[in-house]
RNA sequence: GGGCGGUUAGCUCAGUGGUAGAGCAUUCGCUUCACACGCGAGAGGUCGUAGGUUCAAGUCCUAUACCGCCCA
C-alpha cells in the first residue's frame, strides 16, 4: 500500500503549505503505522532490540506519564530500527486486578447496584466490555502518539498465553515450597473487601488521640507493689480494639514495670484479665510506656502475639464493624469509627479513660480505594521472595543489569535485602483465578509440576474427591512480573520470539514503580528463566503539574495528552518529552516547551519548504546525466542503481571540492560533527541531550547561517550547493525522525522518497567529511557578517538598508574572498575606502567600520565598546595571570596552556583595535 | 530515624574539572522574495551558604540551610 499511499500527499502538490498542520499531516502517517505495522521479524540475522511496553492500565486512557513513557520508547525502538537492528516494540495492556474491579464497581455502584447483585460471571463480562472500552481508548492514544509498535504482537496479562504462564509461575513455586498458605495478619481494604501487599498502601500522617487506659490489677498484692496504685496505664490510639487484647507488654528492661510482669490485669469494661508480659519491641518512650497486645488488629502486636504464643481472636469483621462474643452487647455491630467514639463514652463513663490527647497518627489507606486500611488475620497464599531476591542481589553484583540513573542501584538493593513475603492473594474477580482446590478436610491441591495446565478437579487421581477451587485471584503484580517473557512465549522455552527478543535491552519506566514492578520482574526473570529480564533499565522522573505537584484524579490536576496533541501536535509534545527528560528528573509541565517544540517543527517545515522550491526552481536547467543534478532533479526516489546513496553523494560531494562553497563545505563538517555527537547520545540513552544537538544544529546552524549564506549561490550553475542543500536536510530529517516522526517522514516524501523515512539507514559518521580549514573560515565570516549587522544597528538602519563598509583584520582577505556570502547576508556592500569619521565593530579577526554621517548619536556606542574594551582587559589579565604562575606552566595540560596563550593573542588584537578605534573619538 | 534528589539569568531548565548556556519573558530595530510559530542587534547570572582538594571548581570532597521525594 506504500506507493498507493503515498500518492495522496503533500508530496505530490505543488507547494507545502505555509505553516505546519500537524493535524493535516499526522492521521496519515499515524494511521499507516498501525495498519502496516513495524513488524519484527524473529528469524532475521539482524542483532535484536527489544523494549516492552510498561503496560498501562484498562482503568481508562493514558495520561501525560505514559505519554512519556511510550515517546521515549519508540524514539529509542525507531533510531535502533534505523541503525541496524531487529528492533521490537512490544505494546500490551495490563488487567490491573483492583485497580480496575474498583472503577468498575464504582460504574455499578452509580446504577445502584453491587458485584455480588450480578455474580461472578456477570460481573466479569461487565469488566470485560469496560476493559474492551478503556482498552480501546488507550490504543487510540498510542497510535495517535505513533509509536511503531508490533502491534501483530500485542498483548494482555490476561490472555490465554499469559494465564498460562501465571499457572506455571504458582505451580512451580508452590512444588518448590516458595507458595504457601498460611495465616497471617494482612492489610484489609474494607470497600474493596481484599487484601493489599504492603505497596498498595499509602502512609499518611493524620490527626488523631491517645488514649491512655486504666488496667486495673487483678490481686491486692500486686496493687500494692505498684505504689498503691491498682492500675497499669496503657497508652493506645485503637481504643476500640480493646476487647481483643491479649497481653500487656512492657519492656524487660523497663525498671517502672518490672515488678508487674507476670502479673494480670482486667480489661475495661470487661470481666476479662490479661497478662502483663515483657517484649523488646516496646518502645519505652512511647505513650507511658506500656502497650496493650491485639495481636489480630496490629503487624506488630501479631509478631510479639507470635512470639509469647498468644491467641489472636478478632473483634473486627470484614466489613470493618465490631464483631465477636468478646465485644460488649453496645458496641457490636459498631462501625470501627464510630465504636471509637461509643468505647471513649464508655471508658469515660466508668472512670477508665485517664487521658486523652492529641496525636499525629500514620495511618495506611489503600492505594485504590483510599480506605484505611485495617489488618486482619487471614489464611492467604503467600510467597516467600527471599531467595528469588538474592538471585537479583547477585546478579547485581555481577553487573548482569545497569541502572540509570545509577544512583537507583542502590534503592533497588535495599529493597530487596529489606524484602518480606508477598501476599498474592486477592478477594478479587477481576484477575486469574487462584489454580488450588481445597478437599473437604482443608487440604490443598495443585496441578503437577509435570501438568500444570490440568486444572485438579479434572485431574483422574482426584476423581474420588469433591474439589472446590479457590475462589481468589492473583495479586496484579503476579502476572506483570513475566511481562518480558510472558509476551514473547514463556513457558514454551523453544519459542522462536523468546530466543530471539529475550532478555529485552531496555526498560523505560518511571521511578515510582521499581519496586512495584521492576523489583518483581527481576526476581521473577531470575528465578524463572535464570537471567535477568533486560539489560538495562532506564529510569524517568514524575511528570508533575506546572506547580510541582503530582497529577492526581482526585487532585483534578491531571493534564490529558491529547489536549496537548491537539493544541501543539503530536511532534511537538514529543519534542517536549524527549527536551524534558534529563537524567531521571521530575518534569514540572511547562507549555513553554511545547510551544518550542511546535515552533521548530514550524521551522523545519519552512526550511523544507524553502529548500523544495529553490530546487524545483532550477531543476529543469539540469542536465540528468550528472549524478548531483539527477540527485537535485529528483521528484521521486531514483532507482537502485540510478542514482547514489546519500552518503556516497557526501563522500562524493567532498571528493571534488570545486563545487563547493566555503559554506557547503562547513555545513558538511558540522553536520558529521552533529551526527556523531547525536548518535552518541542516543547510544547513552541520553535522548535529552540528543535532541537538544539536533535543534541547535537545524535552528541556528542549518536555518540561520547556512540557508542565508547559500542563498546567493542557489542557482543551477551550483550543483554542489544544490546537492548540499538537500543531503543536510534529509540528514536533519533522518536524525530527528525517532524523536519527530511525522513530520521528518512528511517532508522527506515531499522531497521525493517513496519509501518512509522510518525504513532508512541512520547516518554515518566519517571522518572525511572533517572541514577543519572550512570551519574556522566560516567562523570568521560569520564573525564578519555578525560585525557589520552590529555596525548597521549602531547607525540605526533597517536591514534592507545597504550600508558601504569596509572589512579589515586578518580575516579581510577572507571575507573579500567570499564578498558575495557577507554583503548578501548582513546586506552590505564591501568597499576599499571611506571617507570621515567611521563607526566601528570588532569581532575575532575583522574589524568593520561603517562612515558616520549626518546626526548620528555615538554616545551609546561609545559606552558599549568602553565596556567590551573592559571586559576585554580582565579576560587578557585573567589568561596572563594564569600563564604567569609557575604552577600553572608546570601542571595544566600543554593544550590547555596554548589554549591561554591563544586567547591572550586574540583578545590582545582585539583590544589594540577597539583603542585604535575608539582613539578618533578622544 | 535512614536514604535520595534539587538549589545556575525574571520564569522553566540544560550543563560532572579548562573562556557560564537554552527556551520563554525583556530592550531596540525589522511585513529582508522559507518561516512574525519569524529575522537581526542587545541587556540580564559573585552557579544556596561556609570550608576544603586542584595549576584550574557551577562541576570533586566536607559541613550547613531551605524545598521536594522515598523508606521505616
Amino acid at each position: 500500500m506504500t506507493d498507493q499511499t503515498a500518492t495522496d500527499t503533500a508530496a505530490d502538490a505543488n507547494e507545502l503549505a505555509k505553516a505546519f498542520d500537524p493535524a493535516a499531516t499526522e492521521p496519515r502517517w499515524a494511521r499507516r503505522w498501525f495498519e502496516e505495522p513495524f513488524r519484527a521479524d524473529a528469524t532475521s540475522a539482524r542483532p535484536p532490540f527489544t523494549i516492552v511496553i510498561p503496560p498501562p492500565n484498562v482503568t481508562g486512557s493514558l495520561h501525560l506519564g505514559h505519554a512519556l513513557d511510550n515517546t521515549l520508547i519508540d524514539t529509542l525502538i525507531r533510531y535502533k530500527r534505523m541503525a541496524g537492528f531487529e528492533a521490537l516494540y512490544l505494546p500490551g495492556m495490563d488487567h490491573a486486578g483492583i485497580s480496575t474491579q474498583v472503577v468498575v464497581e464504582k460504574q455499578l455502584r452509580a446504577e445502584g447496584v453491587s458485584r455480588h447483585d450480578l455474580g461472578r460471571e456477570a460481573f466479569l463480562e461487565k469488566v470485560w466490555s469496560w476493559k474492551a472500552e478503556s482498552g480501546g481508548a488507550i490504543l487510540e492514544q498510542l497510535r495517535r502518539l505513533g509509536v511503531s509498535a508490533d502491534w501483530t504482537r500485542e498483548r494482555f496479562t490476561m490472555d490465554e498465553g499469559l494465564s498460562r504462564a501465571v499457572r506455571h509461575q504458582f505451580v512451580r513455586l508452590y512444588h518448590e515450597g516458595l507458595a504457601y498458605r498460611g495465616e497471617r495478619i494482612v492489610n484489609w481494604d474494607v470497600e474493596a473487601q481484599t487484601t493489599l501487599s504492603e505497596l498498595e498502601i499509602d502512609r499518611e500522617v493524620r490527626k488523631g488521640k491517645m488514649s491512655t487506659l486504666s488496667y486495673k490489677l487483678e490481686d491486692a498484692q500486686a496493687a500494692a507493689s505498684n505504689g498503691g496504685a491498682g492500675e497499669i496505664l496503657i497508652a493506645t490510639v485503637r481504643p476500640e480494639t480493646i476487647f481483643a487484647d491479649q497481653a500487656i507488654a512492657v519492656h524487660p528492661e523497663d525498671e517502672r514495670f518490672a515488678h508487674l510482669i507476670g502479673q494480670r490485669a482486667r480489661i475495661p469494661l470487661t470481666d476479662r484479665f490479661i497478662p502483663v508480659i515483657a517484649d523488646v519491641a516496646v518502645e519505652r518512650d512511647f505513650g507511658v510506656g506500656a502497650l496493650k497486645i491485639t495481636p489480630a488488629h496490629d503487624p506488630t502486636d501479631f509478631e510479639i502475639g507470635e512470639r509469647h504464643n498468644l491467641a489472636r481472636p478478632s473483634v473486627i469483621d470484614l466489613n470493618g464493624k465490631l464483631t465477636s462474643d468478646l465485644v460488649p452487647d453496645a458496641f457490636r455491630g459498631l462501625e470501627r469509627f464510630a465504636a471509637r467514639k461509643a468505647v471513649v463514652a464508655a471508658l469515660i463513663e466508668s472512670g477508665d479513660l485517664i487521658e486523652e490527647k492529641d496525636h499525629d497518627t500514620a495511618i495506611g489507606l489503600s492505594e485504590r480505594t483510599k480506605v484505611p486500611v485495617e489488618p486482619i488475620v487471614s489464611l492467604q497464599w503467600f510467597v516467600n521472595v527471599g531467595p528469588m531476591a538474592a538471585q537479583v542481589l547477585e546478579g547485581l553484583d555481577k553487573g548482569e543489569l545497569r541502572i540509570t540513573p545509577e544512583r537507583y542501584t542502590k534503592v533497588n538493593r535495599d529493597w530487596l535485602e529489606n524484602i518480606r513475603d508477598w501476599n498474592i492473594s486477592r478477594q478479587l474477580w477481576w484477575g486469574h483465578q487462584i489454580p488450588a482446590w481445597y478437599d473437604g478436610d482443608g487440604h490443598i491441591y495443585v496441578p503437577s509440576a509435570e501438568n500444570p495446565d490440568l486444572d485438579c478437579d479434572k485431574d483422574p487421581q482426584y476423581a474420588h474427591l469433591s474439589l472446590r477451587r479457590d475462589p481468589d485471584v492473583f495479586d496484579t503484580w503476579f502476572s506483570s512480573n513475566l511481562w518480558p517473557f510472558s509476551t514473547l512465549g514463556w513457558p514454551d522455552e523453544s519459542s522462536e520470539d523468546l530466543l530471539k527478543f529475550y532478555p529485552t535491552q531496555v526498560l523505560v519506566t518511571g521511578y515510582d514503580i521499581l519496586f512495584f514492578w521492576v523489583a518483581r520482574m527481576q526476581m521473577a526473570a531470575y528465578h524463572l528463566t535464570n537471567r535477568a529480564p533486560f539489560e538495562t533499565v532506564m529510569l524517568h522522573g514524575l511528570y508533575l503539574d506546572a506547580k510541582g505537584q503530582k497529577m492526581s484524579k482526585s487532585k483534578g490536576n491531571g493534564i490529558d495528552p491529547l489536549e496537548l496533541f491537539g493544541e501543539y501536535g503530536v511532534d511537538a509534545s514529543r519534542f517536549a518529552f524527549a527536551f524534558l527528560s534529563t537524567g531521571g528528573q521530575d518534569i514540572k509541565h511547562d507549555p513553554r516547551r511545547f510551544e518550542q517544540g511546535r515552533n521548530f517543527a514550524n521551522k523545519l517545515w519552512n526550511a523544507a519548504r524553502f529548500v523544495r522550491m529553490r530546487l524545483s526552481e532550477v531543476a529543469p536547467d539540469l542536465d540528468p546525466a550528472d549524478p548531483l543534478s539527477a540527485y537535485i532533479q529528483a521528484a521521486a526516489e531514483m532507482p537502485q542503481g540510478a542514482s547514489p546513496r546519500s552518503r556516497d553523494l557526501l563522500s562524493h560531494l567532498v571528493a571534488d571540492k570545486s563545487k563547493l562553497t566555503l559554506a557547503d563545505r562547513w555545513i558538511i563538517s558540522r553536520l558529521n560533527a552533529v551526527t556523531a555527537e547525536v548518535t552518541g547520545h542516543l547510544d547513552a540513552y541520553d535522548l535529552g541531550a540528543a535532541i537538544r544537538a539536533i535543534y541547535a544544529f537545524t535552528w541556528d546552524e542549518y536555518c540561520d547561517w547556512y540557508l542565508e549564506a547559500a542563498k546567493p549561490a542557489m542557482s543551477a550553475a551550483n550543483t554542489g550547493t544544490l546537492a548540499t542543500l538537500k543531503l543536510v536536510l534529509e540528514h536533519i530529517l533522518k536524525l530527528l525522525h525517532p524523536f519527530m516522526p511525522f513530520i521528518t517522514s512528511e517532508l522527506y516524501e515531499a522531497l521525493g522518497h517513496r519509501r518512509q523515512l522510518a525504513v532508512h539507514a541512520w547516518p554515518e559518521v566519517n571522518v572525511a567529511l572533517h572541514d577543519q580549514e572550512a570551519s574556522e573560515a566560516f567562523t570568521r565570516l560569520r564573525a564578519a557578517v555578525s560585525a557589520a549587522r552590529s555596525v548597521k544597528n549602531e547607525l540605526g538602519l533597517s536591514p534592507q538598508d545597504r550600508l558601504s563598509v569596509q572589512v579589515d583584520g586578518e580575516a579581510a582577505e577572507l571575507v573579500r574572498a567570499n564578498a558575495r556570502v557577507v554583503e548578501g547576508v548582513a546586506r552590505v556592500t564591501l568597499v576599499d575606502s571611506l571617507e570621515g569619521r567611521t563607526l566601528s565593530a570588532v569581532d575575532a579577526g575583522v574589524i568593520v567600520r561603517a562612515a558616520i554621517e549626518g546626526t548620528v548619536d555615538i554616545a551609546d556606542w561609545l559606552g558599549k565598546q568602553r565596556k567590551r574594551l573592559l571586559e576585554l582587559g580582565k579576560q587578557i589579565a585573567q589568561a596572563q595571570g594564569k600563564l604567569s604562575s609557575e604552577n600553572f606552566v608546570a601542571r595544566a595540560p600543554a593544550e590547555v596552556i596554548e589554549e591561554e596563550k591563544r586567547r591572550v593573542e586574540d583578545f590582545g588584537a582585539q583590544k589594540t583595535r577597539l583603542e585604535e578605534v575608539l582613539g578618533q573619538f578622544e
